[in-house]
DNA sequence: CGGGATCCAAAACGATACTG
DNA sequence: CAGTATCGTTTTGGATCCCG
């Protein structure tokens, strides 16, 4: 691996610190989640996704696609078939997606309680 | 565990889907890593953290309080005295943050390389 | 010291319509 | 089918100053 190049997100202006934070983009999780399973059509990822305009899916998508994660894949046929798929870094990135998706859905109670809470101080 | 609510990120309007996508802004990972070794004042966490504006951290603390993750206390002296320290949920949240700070740093210099490849490519 | 108030810039997101 | 173009809105982030 590459941690002898000692990249640090706590040190301003270190690459890490952007990359990490462009992994918490809004759509980027469900995307790379969306994936998990295989190659997905463009129309069948934003199925899959539910209430993402085609604009944003694309942009989220070149975004990942220009880091290295997914790979665009045209087929040369009438009408055009464009399939999306992981990488193997993108792989990689599946196993902390999935914790960050086990633990919202499983304490999304306890947030929403929380929230309750606090709103109802004051 | 809440598991049996079922809620379910793939699903529009599910709570967890918002919850999830909360986790990735901007400066929650780096304020939830900031105090993961207990407690700190919040010019500590500022400094910690590097190049964030007060009004910024403050907002993301405000989140991250009402959600249930991060706990706030003013101790009465003069000058006054907060401390920001993780709730036992926000500590659950350690390990899933820590995963994705470690990928970040460990692939950061495969990322760096796959932007400039595609961005040579044209 | 710990912010709140104000104003502003920029980015992200979205709706809609249209094309190779 | 797989987007792009255009436009507008919303959200986020930042700079600066001030106050208890």
């Amino acid at each position: 691996m590459d941690s002898h190049e000692s990249f640090n997100v706590f040190v301003q202006n270190c690459p890490s610190r952007e990359i990490m934070q462009r992994l918490g983009d809004k759509w980027t999780p469900l995307v790379l989640l969306g994936l998990a399973g295989g190659p997905l059509r463009f129309s069948e990822l934003r199925q899959r996704i539910g209430s993402v305009t085609p604009k944003v899916l694309t942009s989220t998508l070149r975004t990942l696609e220009r880091d290295g994660l997914v790979q665009r894949t045209v087929f040369a046929q009438v009408p055009v078939r464009v399939d999306y798929e992981l990488t193997e870094v993108g792989h990689s990135l599946l196993g902390p997606m999935e914790t960050l998706r086990k633990w919202s859905e499983n304490h999304a109670s306890k947030v929403l309680k929380a929230r309750d809470e606090f709103d109802a101080r004051d």
